[in-house]
DNA sequence: GGCTTTTTTTCGAGCCTCGAAAAAACACTG
DNA sequence: CAGTGTTTTTTCGAGGCTCGAAAAAAAGCC
């Protein structure tokens, strides 16, 4: 059962809710963060106070197009940049990026890398990912006692704890504890994402009218991805990161996937799965890579005339569409944002989808049901790992405060 | 944004905390409750000193069999049966049944009728609920003014607030709010809650070991039904009550179902499809009613020979697998536990059913996944809407304890 | 009957939030 | 430019809550 709330909890809540008001609202004032808290002036003074002593937050004094109002000038409240950093760490196919991040949430150096992540030994990958991060640490500008936490994401399925990498579409490695080796290599806490649930945090962020309470992300890409966020809340799996939408089944004993299985919405609408129908190739045929240029001049030939290659977008759709379908009998319809290559061939996949979702139990509101499209994921998912280690710092390490933490030291 | 937490806030969460403890536990002692929440010896003290003043929980001396130890005895709390009383309502098909339950959860008051749901019309059908009602709440025997809430349970889909029936199967009406329907005629605050959703909560307090943090309920009766737990907490929907497990999408283009759209699970998995499976009628035809005997009749013909008995019930496994292999695929695999007259048919269904698991995502540890049977759905239902009433009384009636309820009352 | 053990209550200290009032900081006005 | 009005922020005392330590209570044990 759920544990009692101790008197000092109190403290610790109500600081977590004021920085969290900072940190969405931008430059709030005091006021404001009263009204949204619920709190009372006086309170939220309080709590202010302390977290301007300590270098938490500031004040800011930049509010220049101040419209001319009579009474007291509001004073803008915001994150101190130099409070803490994070750093973030993409791995996706053949590609490794590495971030630091200000508490403010503001990029400060970064760095990419090429490798060869499908044929890399296990020590070798391991040992790039460890040096690219040793190099920005090292790095003389940044103070790195700042660093208070790294947020690595990947391609593929995480445990539901965020410490390992359980299975990867990028690499024949499995069962990587990338959260445990970083935090031994260099002593700040970390989590291991999985892709597409750092862009449905990043597009919560982003942009938080549309993507609120329910939404869904969707990674079209060589395999189908999707993070999903119920009641304002990242769903996460019991054992793994969940969400396995490329693997519900859509044709009971068809095509074969990438996992093995047959009949997966994957198997339909993955680029190797697009790519095998359009140059009709069996449905048995093994997947193989198809590379982002490919798929462009697919989808190019399929805008162009009838053909297969358009066939195969349809089909795509049409799987894309009972899955959602499915899913949306499950939680009901919510807005649903296309992420990666595929999704820049949206306008091929879409009318398929919808007449299939119209066929399904959530198609009921079929048309209400809205897409939106992002043909480029890496900037998402490592904003969403920025985030996500960002908001680890506001609720674990700022929120209980300093005498909170020295008890913890001592203890 | 949550709302940040007052200063009495935390007096009503914590007296809630004692409060759900000893419903949880039966008869715990102070310190028992102390260990389990986390709080001091003195505020569970102080807090069940209050509770005991107000009549909510009583100091139970019956504890005959304790074993002889040394030191002062403990004191069991128990919740007081006359604190309060709630009122359960189950509607189903051609049947209605009502019960009035005491703060302790026993029943001390219970009415059944039948009636021709079917084919009542509108003013007739909720006529003769609120006269039911009527005539338990005028029960000499009962203080009316206990009657802190009545939980209403009906098959079909309710909306997402558990104000109203959308759609149901026992009945062609649609959209009737009982639960205004209710708190106008009686001036006690009610709930209309999905069937399914009732069998779940109900699964979560008659085995809280093997029903804990997740875990499925499936109701296999003429329609499909499931209530999902997920982290403790029931599923719902956003809009509606969520779930629609029988209308996820088994074969695009399939069978009929009754839902009017085709290949839904339970157009291969409900009574009607399994029925008009083994009969030989097509799968375009209009599902029928089947009553529950002739269910029976089937399934022993089934288990007597090899035939299209025995192949119906073989299909309606693989729907079943192969949509809960999709389910698995998003949530985890879960316990899960087969309610209703099918369910009594599981043998035939079982050896089908896994295997179209094994071939899923969520099929990876197939053997481990673990069924439980139970055909008789209507007591679930009734302890479901039961615990559901009395946790909310908890909740929101007695937790925020007599001067915040009277504070309430003058505002 | 005194001692030990365990449970429960009591009591003062320390926090926290709140409301009211005061202070601060600005615009407007004549 | 001093006075007035307005809005924001801070200050201060009151009231509650939980906690730890100590006391009290209620048994078994010898």
């Amino acid at each position: 059962m759920s544990v009692g709330i101790r008197h000092d909890d109190l403290r610790r809540r109500n600081r977590a809710m004021v920085i969290s008001a900072v940190r969405r609202a931008g430059q709030p004032s005091r006021t404001e963060i009263a009204a949204t808290t619920g709190l009372s002036h006086s309170t939220i003074s309080a709590i202010s106070a302390d977290l301007i002593q300590e270098g938490i937050l500031t004040e800011s004094k930049a509010s220049e197009p101040t419209a001319l109002k009579r009474g007291r000038p509001q004073i803008g409240l915001a994150l101190n940049p130099e409070a803490a950093a994070v750093l973030t760490v993409v791995l996706s196919l053949n590609f490794l990026s590495v971030a630091v991040i200000d508490y403010a949430g503001q990029v400060i150096a970064e760095e990419q890398q090429r490798l060869d992540t499908l044929v890399m030994p296990r020590e070798e990958l391991i040992g790039e990912c460890m040096a690219i991060v040793r190099r920005r640490l090292q790095d003389p500008d940044l103070d790195v006692g700042s660093v208070a936490r790294i947020a690595m994401g990947i391609q593929g399925i995480t445990d539901s704890h965020a410490r390992a990498m359980l299975w990867s579409p990028i690499t024949p490695l499995t069962d990587i504890p990338f959260a445990d080796i970083l935090e031994r290599e260099f002593g700040i806490p970390a989590t291991m994402e999985n892709d597409c649930n750092m862009m449905a945090v990043a597009l919560q962020w982003r942009d938080p009218n549309r993507y609120r309470d329910n939404f869904i992300a969707i990674l079209l890409s060589h395999g189908i991805g999707m993070g999903l966020v119920l009641k304002g809340q990242l769903f996460t799996g019991t054992h793994s990161s969940g969400g396995e939408f490329g693997h519900m089944i859509h044709r009971p004993g068809g095509a074969l996937c990438r996992c093995g299985r047959r009949g997966c919405v994957e198997a339909y609408a993955g680029n190797y799965a697009i790519w095998r129908s359009a140059m009709m190739i069996s449905e048995d045929a093994e997947p193989t890579d198809v590379g982002d240029a490919d798929m462009r001049a697919l989808a190019a030939k399929a805008r162009l005339e009838e053909g297969p290659e358009r066939e195969a977008y349809r089909r795509a759709g049409e799987a894309l569409g009972f899955g959602l379908g499915s899913l949306f009998a499950l939680i009901d319809p919510a807005p649903v944002a296309m992420v990666g290559v595929s999704a820049a061939a949206f306008d091929l996949i879409e009318p398929a989808l919808r007449k299939a979702i119209a066929q399904t139990a959530g198609g009921q509101h079929s048309e209400s049901i809205s897409f939106d499209t992002e043909p480029n994921e890496l900037p998402l998912i490592r904003e969403g790992c920025a985030m996500r280690a960002l908001t680890f710092v506001d609720q674990e390490i700022f929120a209980p405060g300093v005498q909170a933490r020295a008890g913890k030291h001592v203890a």
